[in-house]
DNA sequence: TCGGATTATGCCAACGTTGGCAGGACAGTG
DNA sequence: CACTGTCCTGCCAACGTTGGCATAATCCGA
């Protein structure tokens, strides 16, 4: 709690000179610099944040907003706090569980003034108006894993991803590749029809059976796979969820993991880990995806150009070998 | 970005009064406290909270400090920031998601100066030594999940929601009701043992199989269970994940759940819920446990003195039906 | 009619930081 | 010797809010 009128008292000097040496700005005699610079360090003086924030006129927040607590959303905030650490920046988060009861979190966003904002998209809302809102008030911000253009988003490669697994299954003689999931609504699907098509692999959808949600409907798609003739040896499926419900299925009804068919799931959840066998899967870069984010709101809020790309970026995922491919 | 001069200015009084509007302190005619809070609204007034945390010098964050970025925290969290939403703190987050590459967590919190730091318990910590630190700090703190007394903690009651656990088995008719896990470092034990005593139900201990984790675990603790005889007709489990092995490993060996054998998890994770069959299980009171976070930090703030009782509050758990018992 | 209480309002300093501006010391140049 | 440029340092106002203190008008009882 020692103020800069605490370090200028004690090193004998005015406060306005030990603001220059601190911000290493304008002239400071070296043996001053010194000193000042020893009593800070003995002092161990931290900058009050509200004196700084209301003189600037600047926050030193940036403010998160997800729609639930899933692991794979928080450990991008982890990533995203990881790399705002050091800087001069503190992570706000606010997490919209279920419903909304107050105001809408735009305006709790705005109103928190905060220096930057970072939002997970989320198919309920009106992602371009949040951004119109946020532009508006002059806030930096970053979408998470928002596709379309003209606003600025960190994404995952996930079609290439699913590219890259399936080449791998290929690659380890595997010839009837299946995807497990839906053709619409993902870009996974388009990432397994490319690489089957140079492969000059018959693609093999299966879809996924009825059930109140995605392990169900893996457990279920189980069926229509032992149905199959020829059986696929290989499958990619949509989630790691999916994928464990399927693992469960085939257990089930005494197919083989991998030995009959390499099952790969998508995502990098903690329970793909602790499957048995343990899911080999396309990992979400969910840290990077948190440094990346923090990086373009660092370079929006420095008043940084754009790069000529832009700010978005797109980051590759990892595949991760285990034990079921 | 209206400030109380602006406000002042349209209202055509002193700052002084909207400041004693504002704060209802002090003598104001009702036709100027009308007035100044018509000007308040429309032009939407929000207190600049660095001035506000300058002047008053304290702070209005809350900083929470997590290890792992797992649902049940995340949860804990969300109950926390839902809580204090509208009140004017804002949630200050902090994942040491793997090892600290810089200072400790506990110097990195105290240097923000938070008003308060909720902190969930840790193994590797030594939490007393982390609590003393704050305290020196005059910082109010709460743990999350901390058992040993004088340290004040919101906890969880998991003693008692195995013992309803077990009770419900009884309920059920269940009569051979088994545990599986280890008989130490956990309160879920003793819960069992004492619902098994008071019901005359000889107590079954399942040790979980050898596995790098307790999903793995719990699938290969099915073979001793298979072993048994007679086997029990019921099973509660540590956790979910070992719940869900032991599934898993029940459906390879064609056992019938819940016909068969009911088998209760425990925590009440996302994955329980799309299991196949969904798990019943005895779930975590997340939420609440954030709001009481919440509402101890809050009561320290405002220097209110502990109850009676002291500060630490246990929450009971919550019974959840579904499908495997 | 006086005096004290009640009601209503405003002035101002302070919180810690920032950065414009002024000013002093000294060296080098013409 | 005057002048200019470089180096070094300090004074001070401002950011928006808070709350102590002062002031003034009004009311009521004696």
């Amino acid at each position: 709690m020692a103020s800069l009128r605490d370090i200028a008292q004690a090193a004998g000097v005015s406060i306005r000179t030990v603001n220059r040496v601190l911000k290493d700005s304008g002239y400071v005699a070296p043996e001053t610099r010194e000193q000042v610079q020893a009593v800070v360090r003995e002092l161990g003086y931290q900058p009050n944040r509200a004196a700084r924030s209301l003189k600037t006129r600047r926050s030193y927040e940036i403010a998160v907003a997800a729609w639930s607590t899933d692991e794979l959303h928080m450990q991008k905030i982890a990533g995203l706090e990881r790399r705002l650490r050091g800087e001069d920046y503190v992570v706000n988060i606010l997490i919209e569980h279920d419903e909304t009861d107050g105001k809408d979190v735009i305006n709790e966003l705005i109103d928190r003034h905060p220096a930057g904002v970072a939002m997970f998209s989320h198919g309920k809302r009106d992602v371009e108006a949040d951004v119109d809102r946020l532009t508006g008030a002059a806030i930096p911000y970053v979408m998470l894993d928002y596709s379309p253009t003209g606003v600025d988003s960190i994404r995952i490669d996930r079609q290439r991803g699913v590219y890259e697994a399936v080449q791998y299954l290929w690659e380890r003689g595997r010839r009837r590749i299946a995807y497990l999931g839906h053709e619409t609504g993902s870009t996974r699907w388009p990432g397994y029809e490319r690489a089957v098509g140079e492969l000059r692999v018959e693609p093999v959808l299966i879809r996924p059976g009825a059930g109140a949600n995605q392990y169900d409907g893996g457990r279920r798609a189980a069926e229509s796979f032992m149905a199959m003739n020829p059986r696929p040896d290989a499958v990619q499926a949509y989630t790691d969820i999916m994928a464990l419900g399927f693992l469960a299925g085939l257990h089930e009804r005494g197919v083989c993991v991998p030995d009959d068919v390499a099952v790969v799931g998508f995502d990098g959840r903690a329970a793909s880990a602790t499957s048995w066998p343990p899911l080999t899967t396309v990992m979400q870069p969910n840290l990077e995806v948190g440094k990346a984010t923090a990086e373009v709101l660092l370079g929006k809020i420095r008043g940084e150009t754009a790069p000529a790309d832009g700010w978005s970026r797109t980051l590759p995922t990892r595949l991760v070998v285990r034990e079921t491919a």
